[in-house]
DNA sequence: TTTCTGACACTAG
DNA sequence: CCTAGTGCCAGAA
């Protein structure tokens, strides 16, 4: 049951480090390509094993960046080339950015 | 075991 | 655009 888990949090990672630079995935996305677990515990692994990826290419499904990170995670993503709203410096354009890796496969 | 809290999401006002 | 309430799964007290 805990290989489970772990096996879970290794593959949300895995799915992390696919993405690429200039790219990014919501908590839900994630949650809803793995077929298990949710958004919630997306974000428990990467808060807990997330410091080892690309844990700033991940955000929510609005493209609003979580509090607890949002500077730095504003930052990072204009750093990796991330298309940003016109409107709202603070939120990511999803519609561009958003990996197609559920797509490709 | 119960209760709270959290890097979330959705609906309603 | 914003806040409030509810559902979700998991970990800590």
């Amino acid at each position: 049951v805990a290989a489970d888990k772990c096996r879970y949090a290794e593959r949300v990672l895995d799915v992390v480090d696919r993405i690429p630079t200039g790219r990014v995935l919501a908590y839900g996305d994630i949650a809803d390509y793995l077929g298990e677990g949710s958004a919630r515990v997306v974000g428990h692994v990467m808060a807990i094993s997330g410091h080892e990826v690309a844990w700033h290419r991940v955000l929510r499904t609005d493209g609003s960046c979580a509090p607890r990170v949002r500077a730095r995670q504003v930052v990072l993503l204009r750093a990796e080339g991330v298309p940003f709203r016109a409107d709202r410096a603070d939120r990511v354009d999803m519609a561009a950015a958003r990996w197609d890796g559920n797509s490709v496969k």
